[in-house]
DNA sequence: CGTGATACTCACTTTTTAGTAAGTATGCAT
DNA sequence: ATGCATACTTACTAAAAAGTGAGTATCACG
C-alpha cells in the first residue's frame, strides 16, 4: 500500500485522496451545477433544496480553499457572491461524469428507474 | 434533483448511490485486490495491514450481498474461504481505475510524490 | 424606525462510519 | 490436555460527517 500523509492525515491510496477532496454528500452536486455556469449562493441553494446553509457554506469554502472553485464577492447591499468553476474543478467534472454514469448503470441493475432528469 | 429511495434511504443523485455501494475506506481497496485474482481472507488481510478484522468482514459481507464479489467456503479445518470478483465487480473496477488515476493527478497537483508502487 | 433581501456564522445534536480489544469454533498435531 | 491455525463475532468506543435552529450585518425603502 502506498501510504502517505497530507495535512496530517494518513491516506492509504489515491482514491481516498481524491474522495477526500471532492467526496461527501454535497461537493460533487455543487461542482456539477457550476460546470457550465456561474451561480450565486442563493441560486445554488434554490437548486439543492435539501442542503442547509451550514453545509453549503462549508463545502463552498473547502472547494475554494483547494482550488476547485472561485468565489467572487460584489460589495453591494444586499450581498452578492458568485461561484464559478476553475480549471482544476473542470478536471473533476470529468470523473464526476464517469462516476455518475456508473451510478446510473448500477441503479438500473438494482431496478431503480431514473425518476427525473438530472439537472 | 432526481431524488429516490433505496432500502429506505434517500439518495439525491446517482453518484451518491454508487458511492454508497463501493465507497468508504475499504471497499475499493478490497475490490482492487480481487480484480485479477482470487484471494483468501488472510491474504486480503496481509495485503491491507491497517484493516481490522471487523472492517474486513463487514465490508466483504456487504460487497457479497450486493453482488460485487463471491464468497466460497471450503469445509476444512482450519477454515478456508476464498473471495473472487463478479461481473458486477469488474464493472466497478473500471470506475475505480478512473478515480484512482484522477487521484494520482490530483496528488501531483498538490505536490505529493508517489511514495511507492500501488499494488 | 421597522422590514426585507442576501449571504452567511455559531453552538449544539444526531447519525454514520471506523476502530479497539477481546473472544469463538473446529480438528489435527504434539 | 494444550496449543495452533484460520476466519470470523461481539460489545464497546471514538471520530467524522451531516443536520438543526437560531442569530448577524448592511443599506435601501416606505
Amino acid at each position: 500500500m502506498p501510504e502517505f500523509l497530507f495535512n496530517n492525515k494518513l491516506y492509504y491510496n489515491p482514491v481516498e485522496f481524491a474522495m477526500d477532496r471532492i467526496g461527501g454528500t454535497w461537493k460533487m452536486p455543487i461542482l456539477w451545477r457550476l460546470k457550465d455556469k456561474i451561480l450565486r449562493y442563493g441560486e445554488l441553494k434554490k437548486d439543492m433544496p435539501r442542503i442547509t446553509d451550514k453545509m453549503l457554506t462549508t463545502q463552498l469554502r473547502e472547494l475554494e480553499e483547494e482550488g476547485f472553485i472561485t468565489r467572487t464577492v460584489y460589495p453591494v447591499v444586499p450581498p452578492k457572491v458568485e461561484y464559478s468553476i476553475t480549471e482544476r474543478g473542470k478536471k473533476a467534472i470529468m470523473v464526476i461524469d464517469q462516476i455518475r454514469n456508473y451510478g446510473l448503470e448500477l441503479m438500473k441493475e438494482f431496478g431503480i428507474e431514473e425518476p427525473a432528469k438530472d439537472k
